[in-house]
DNA sequence: TATATGACGTTGC
DNA sequence: AGCAACGCCATAT
């Protein structure tokens, strides 16, 4: 596993209940702006073998689309943590880039 | 080496 | 809103 993927499993393994983020989200604060699609890559070949649980459905695109092919397993994690998923989007989220009030733009 | 593909993102039409 | 064009990283063939 290289050093970027390290930093990517840093991050989302910090993910909290209902704090929803993007992959664009994740690689910015892991200090890879521009690298989403790595971290989808990890997300996607990652398999806890190496011991590690990832949130991975906390993880949705930037516009709150969930994943595609896990959205309904994806909808019903969420729910259970107070997350406001309607027709396999994200609309409202306790924390996180999705969250209640912030910017409204 | 080269091309294609995928749990992505932004911009512009 | 929908779509195409790029840009991007990592694997697969």
């Amino acid at each position: 596993m290289s050093e970027l993927e390290r930093r990517f499993v840093d991050v989302i393994v910090a993910l909290g209940e209902g704090e929803v983020v993007s992959y664009g989200d994740i690689a910015e604060v892991a200090g890879a702006p521009g690298r989403a699609r790595a971290v989808g890559h990890l997300l996607a070949t990652h398999d806890g073998a190496s011991g590690v649980e990832l949130p991975w459905w906390r993880v949705v695109t930037s516009n709150g689309r969930l994943v595609p092919g896990h959205e309904r397993e994806q909808r019903r994690l969420l729910l259970a943590e107070g997350v406001i998923v309607r027709d396999g989007r994200v609309v409202d989220a306790p924390a996180g880039r999705f969250r209640r009030s912030p910017a409204r733009p």
